[in-house]
RNA sequence: GGGCCUAUAGCUCAGAUGGUUAGAGCGCGCGCCUGAUAAGCGCGAGGUCGAUGGUUCGAUUCCACCUAGGCCCA
């Protein structure tokens, strides 16, 4: 039994455990941070620093986290946390959108039958109770995520503070002249006679009439000769003949080729190539008809007059990029009243938003022939008008889809009503805006172009909800003339009112009550006034958080250095806010906007319930820890969607374990160090870690600096993998565990290995923040009490050294050569360990001079027993032959001597001291 | 249908202003070690660079079109 040497080695010893358990002790750290005001340090630390304002887009307080919401706090605490730990002072106020009707649908739901009973006031208390509800769950669930905020004090756009601020906001757009007043059609309910938000709508099979129109060309100002006698028509096609008395024009393609076809009933005017359909549905024999030679691009039409079918009115032809060729004859009959394609053509041309349709779905005394009668019923009534008219050419029945009320169940209709908009065209809003976006930093850089299309091409904004659960418009009108109250003081007390009270304000008082005793309209002198009543769009609240929250929170400042949400908010919020900071401040609200993709699942494909390939966070944190999701984040590209699958999930996991063996390691042998400066003692290869080491530190700070996380991460891992566990960290055992515990070299590598595990762990810790921190916490020597009161690194001058890595890869290319020299050798069984081998290299010059300076290191370099090197050019028997570096050959011999029992190199020296037999020279010198 | 974007090994990512055998890590396979041990080390096998056309002496890289997918509109 030989003698066992193990108890006089310095081997690894650490209580880190290997085991992470992160998804059991995360929530101790979380309760650490908490307790010990991790967060509030971190703030009074940074105060008074250079502002790194990264301001919070408002999730929705409505249900629990998804994956997305997972992705997006993580990526902005990993910023939060970076610029920290650079020193910027960098607030993080979460906020919650808490208005908006999916919370006031869902309280509806709650109530029942009760709903239709039930006060305005009430129900908001209802509304206000369900999002506090969901802030709270939500806020939980985010600092679940090891996310740092000011968790305790965030701003929801529900607080009196806030709603105050909208108010403000919204007058402030009033005073400044954007607000007025329009038509825009919505869909509009009927039978419960109220408009619809596009989420109560839904879409089921419906039986309509559906009938061809001729209208005839009455000036054809000269671009066609209609037939004098039976006329030349434009024909349309239609499902809703009930909005033929609201048709003001019609609408061809402009890029689409249209043809005179002579019929039976007259010239007609369609699509090129629609006829084939056209002619089949009229039923048409092959004498019927001619296709002429007339043919116009539908660009060459535009101006014609016709006449309608039997209200004396002039439509014309107008042009439209919505027409499309999938069915009837690429006329769109155009009612600007009753459909969004038809009301956005009808203010490209300035046409009427006309609707005499009242809120039963009746027509008004408008339409004198029809007046009162239910637009459905009155379908069959208009057929047989046009049928007198001569002006039908086909009807039948389809059946298609329609929406219908998700309420009551009847089909809806679309039906133009009053709505409060913004101008975009006002005080020139829209070009300064797009001025605005060039200044914007956009991330990635396709950002701004997308925003600048939106921008270029949207409408006005409209800011009307006929709903109960927000901010109402706090307009007050006068009952006779229409005209509103605009007086400063006025508009002052309001402003107070609800900024103290909160906007339930306007539903207790009456228009009176916010007006001055005996006040009257400037306008006609009427003493009789009303509140308006519809609630302002939501994106307006979450729009006006730039002076809301960051001009009005001392915490805060304005602009802020970042917005960053999903790539759909170039709609959403990133357009409100630029609209509503421009509007009344001139410029925008934010320097830099990063965006993000959407999380798919590992095929590409979106998340949705009825695929089944949902993944929830909270079964990742359940399975694996916060920990591996904010890994995920930062592995994967944002840029672009972001899969998610439990085979990305293990790959992540080995990897975490990869970095925290690292560390582990790295701990292990620090047990003992002394934690004195060291670096006069470092070798060559320490050196050569310490230069790997600030090329890292330089790498992953200009990584997060660009917002490369993936970056970082790829960094991180390779440094792990290649340059410590593989290579320097199992070249380096032999020093650490052999040499006696207070040896310059041996204490040499501590100190390179204890910098290594400070920096390491820094520059992991924005993103692997549980992990890093519980390193912290097992490394010796006086420092911060959290990592994220400690600095993030800065690269060291002194220790880069370009030339040395240089050189070394070379080295590592001739190991790399060994390796696979002593792998034949294994494999064949000759040897197992690669200590039991002496290895004898011929080289060509250039390797030669190279390896000649580290005649001594080389079997350390390849951990082996022994290492020759010899000049040689020709091909040597027996010598592995290395394809990699031509005239290189590598002969692997078995190591003389004896294997050191203490060791376990091979060394003629074992045997030599009689008391200690089984050890080296080196080691007994050692333990002697 | 429109705007913006994506497509490189099983997975996550590099890459070249167009030029030898397209890289890394993980995973996988085969081994070694048992003094980082539910760890560590070595070697190896994996790619018609989404498809098709075009420009070019030469394309995975440039252009066009298509397919698949994503976001936002319609």
């Amino acid at each position: 039994m030989p003698k066992d040497y193990k108890n006089t080695l310095n081997l690894p010893q650490t209580d880190f455990p290997m085991k992470a358990n992160l998804a059991q002790k995360e929530p101790a750290m979380l309760k650490f941070w908490e307790e010990n005001r991790i967060y509030a340090q971190i703030q009074e630390k940074n105060k008074g620093s250079k502002d790194y304002i990264l301001h919070d887009g408002p999730p929705y307080a409505n249900g629990h986290i998804h994956i997305g919401h997972a992705l997006n706090k993580i990526l902005k605490d990993i910023i939060v946390k970076f610029k920290s730990m650079q020193g910027f002072y960098s607030p993080y106020v979460p906020g919650w959108d808490c208005h908006g009707l999916p919370i006031e649908l869902q309280v509806d739901k709650n109530l029942g039958e009760k709903k239709e009973k039930i006060d305005a006031l009430e129900k908001r208390r209802l509304c206000r109770e369900y999002a506090d509800k969901f802030v709270d769950i939500q806020r939980e669930e985010f600092k679940r995520l090891g996310v740092f905020g000011d968790w305790t004090s965030p701003y929801l756009t529900m607080s009196y503070k806030y709603e105050g601020a909208i108010v403000r906001e919204f007058l402030e757009f009033v005073r400044k002249g954007y607000v007025y007043k329009g038509k825009k059609p919505v869909h509009w309910c009927p039978s419960c006679i109220t408009a619809l938000a596009e989420a109560e709508v839904e879409y089921n099979d419906k039986e309509s009439p559906s009938i061809f129109v001729k209208f005839r060309v009455k000036n054809p100002k000269g671009k066609l000769i209609p037939d004098p006698v039976k006329g030349a028509y434009f024909v349309i096609w239609t499902t809703t003949p009930w909005t033929l008395p609201a048709n003001l024009a019609l609408a061809v393609h402009p890029n689409f080729v249209y043809q005179l076809i002579k019929t039976p009933e007259g010239e007609v005017i369609v699509a090129q190539d629609l006829i084939e359909n056209f002619i089949e549905k009229m039923g048409y024999k092959k004498n019927d008809f001619t296709i002429t030679e007339g043919a116009w691009a539908g660009v060459e039409l535009e101006g014609i007059i016709c006449s309608h079918p039997w209200i004396d009115r002039e439509i014309a032809v107008v042009l439209g990029e919505h027409v499309t060729l999938e069915q009837g004859t690429g006329v769109v009959h155009t009612a600007p009243g009753h459909g969004e394609d038809d009301y956005k053509t009808g203010l490209k041309y300035g046409l009427d938003i006309y609707a005499p349709v009242d809120d039963k779905g009746k027509f008004t005394k408008a339409v004198p022939e029809f007046e009162g009668q239910f637009v459905f019923k009155a379908n069959f009534a208009i057929i047989e008008i046009l049928k007198n008219k001569n002006a039908l050419m086909q009807e039948e029945k389809v059946t298609h889809s329609y929406p219908h009320c998700w309420r009551c169940k009847k089909p809806v209709i679309f039906r133009a009503t009053e709505q409060w908009f913004i101008s975009v065209e006002h005080n020139a809003l829209r070009k300064k805006c797009l001025e605005e976006i060039d200044k914007v930093n956009w991330v990635p850089k396709w950002g701004r172009d997308r925003i600048y299309n939106m921008v270029s091409n949207r409408p006005d904004w409209c800011i009307s909800r006929q709903r109960t659960w927000g901010v109402p418009i706090m307009l007050i009108r006068c009952s006779d003339c229409d005209d509103f109250v605009r007086d400063e003081s006025v508009l002052a007390a309001i402003i107070k009112s609800v900024a103290e009270k909160g906007a339930d304000i306007w539903f207790i008082k009456t228009a009176d009550e916010f007006l001055p005793q005996g006040y009257r309209c400037k306008k006609c002198n009427s003493a009789s006034f009303s509140k308006e009543m519809d609630i302002l769009d939501v994106w307006f609240d979450s729009g006006v958080s730039h002076t809301a929250v960051m001009e009005n929170d001392s915490r805060l400042s304005w602009p802020a250095d970042m917005y960053l949400e999903g790539s759909d908010q170039h709609r959403g919020w990133f357009q409100s806010s630029l609209l509503a900071s421009v509007g009344t401040k001139g410029s925008s609200s934010y320097r830099t906007v990063l965006t993000h993709g959407f999380v798919v699942d590992g095929s590409g494909k979106k998340m949705s319930k009825s695929l089944g390939n949902v993944i929830a966070p909270q079964e990742v944190i359940n399975a694996n820890g916060a920990e591996i999701l904010r890994l995920w984040v930062s592995a994967e590209d944002y840029r672009d969607d972001i899969r998610i699958s439990k085979e990305i999930l293990d790959r992540l996991t080995e990897a975490y374990r990869k970095i925290r063996n690292t560390a582990r390691f790295l701990l292990g042998n620090l047990h003992n160090f002394d934690g004195r400066d060291h670096t006069g003692d470092l070798i060559e290869i320490d050196r050569w870690a310490m230069s790997r080491l600030q090329q890292l530190t330089l790498k992953i700070t200009s990584a997060y600096e660009n917002f490369d996380f993936h970056e970082v991460y790829h960094l991180l891992h390779n440094f792990c993998v290649v340059d410590m566990s593989s290579f320097y960290l199992d070249i380096l055992k032999d020093r650490l565990y052999t040499f006696k515990t207070d040896s310059k070299e041996r204490r040499a590598a501590q100190w390179v290995l204890h910098n290594i595990l400070l920096t390491m762990t820094k520059l992991m810790a924005p993103i692997i923040s549980f992990t890093a921190e519980e390193i912290w916490g097992f490394i010796s020597g006086n420092k911060e009490e959290s990592i994220f009161l400690s600095s993030f690194p800065r690269a060291a001058e002194r220790f880069l050294n370009p030339e040395l890595e240089e050189k070394w890869s070379g080295l590592i290319t001739i190991r790399n050569e060994v390796n696979k020299a002593l792998e034949i050798k294994r494999q064949s069984k000759f040897i197992g360990n690669s200590l039991a081998a002496k290895i004898i290299l011929y080289l060509p010059e250039n390797e030669f001079t190279l390896l000649k300076d580290y005649k001594e290191f080389l079997s350390t370099l390849f951990i082996v027993s022994n290492a020759e090197i010899r000049l040689a050019s020709e091909k040597i028997d027996g010598a592995y032959e290395s394809e990699e570096i031509k005239g290189i050959h590598i002969v692997v011999e078995k190591a003389e001597g004896n294997k050191c029992e203490r060791c376990w190199n091979w060394s003629i020296s074992v045997g030599s001291h009689a008391d200690e037999p089984e050890v080296c020279e080196r080691c007994y010198n050692v333990i002697k």
